[in-house]
DNA sequence: AACAATCACAACCGCGTGGGG
DNA sequence: TCCCCACGCGGTTGTGATTGT
């Protein structure tokens, strides 16, 4: 849908304006709000002059109209962001925003729904399901990692190597008898961590009781967002996403892992 | 080229919460 | 304590754009 495009949809209920906002509407609710500030919503609607509820002002603003919001498509770091947070705090949308600097919650939730809710149909799995939790924590977010790090190489000649990843992170195809678990074991559900610039705190600290070193941070500098691999010792289990897990689970099969490959595309 | 299906996302709606009177 | 209002959140819908047939 195309911003500040006028729409014969559009409707007067009474004097209440609603749908598709117009260039003048937005004017207007910028003019209003750099010389008053936000807030007040009902209040600013009608002294701004717009025939909008404080409601639609709001989201117009806050999604939208706001200076600092981010546009154009999630990167991988703000996906893999996203699904570990979601793994955490479920359709906790605001809160998951919080931690994406200049992205919203509409927008994240917009993305779940679109993009990972449609890879749980296609698999055929409940979206909020252990299994497809297991699904995105084994082949997608691995996957994630390793487009920022091609990313990163691709970039490291005309900018300082952002990631720290001693070794290719996954093979290049993960079907089930491929698994290379030496390098896989790099990724672990329940020991990932992500820091803020703000605070340079952990934000959603996770204790790995099994796999304690098995560690991603993620942190973020500037406008960029950083991740940090660590090491871990050769002997840690893998159980997370090994073929036995997995297998326990009563999922996963060679069809399936193809099926996700060929999905692979769609992030 | 025309139509249908699907995608992406802006916008709306209902509800819960908290503060003030 | 109750009521009202403002606000914010999560779910859902509507619609233009894009893609497929």
């Amino acid at each position: 849908m195309k911003p500040f495009q006028a729409n014969k949809e559009e409707v007067e209920d009474g004097d209440v304006r609603r749908g598709p906002w117009t260039l003048e509407e937005d004017n207007l609710l910028i003019q209003y709000i750099t010389r008053h500030g936000e807030g007040r919503w009902n209040l600013l609607a009608k002294s701004a002059g717009l025939k909008r509820t404080g409601k639609s002002c709001r989201l117009r603003w806050l999604n939208y109209l706001k200076p600092d919001i981010k546009r154009g498509n999630l990167t991988p770091q703000e996906q893999l962001m996203i699904l570990e947070l979601h793994s955490k705090w479920g359709n906790r949308w605001s809160k998951i925003a919080q931690h994406l600097p200049g992205r919203t919650d509409n927008e994240i939730k917009n993305y779940w729904r679109t993009r990972v809710q449609k890879q749980a149909k296609q698999l055929n799995m409940e979206s909020n399901s252990q299994s497809f939790v297991d699904a995105i924590r084994c082949f997608y977010m691995p996957r994630l990692v390793q487009k920022i790090e091609q990313a990163s190489a691709a970039s490291s000649s005309s900018s300082p190597l952002e990631i720290t990843a001693s070794e290719p992170y996954l093979p290049a195809r993960m079907g089930i008898d491929s698994i290379d678990h030496q390098s896989y074991k790099n990724y672990s559900s329940s020991s990932t961590s992500f820091y803020s610039s703000e605070s340079s705190e952990v934000l959603n600290p996770v204790e790995a009781s099994n796999h304690p070193s098995n560690v991603i941070n993620v942190y973020k500098s500037q406008d960029n967002w950083y991740y940090d691999m660590q090491e871990i010792p050769a002997t840690s289990a893998t159980e997370q996403c090994s073929d036995v897990h997995m297998a326990d689970h009563g999922w996963i099969s060679n069809d399936m892992a193809d099926e996700m490959w060929n999905l692979d595309g769609l992030w």
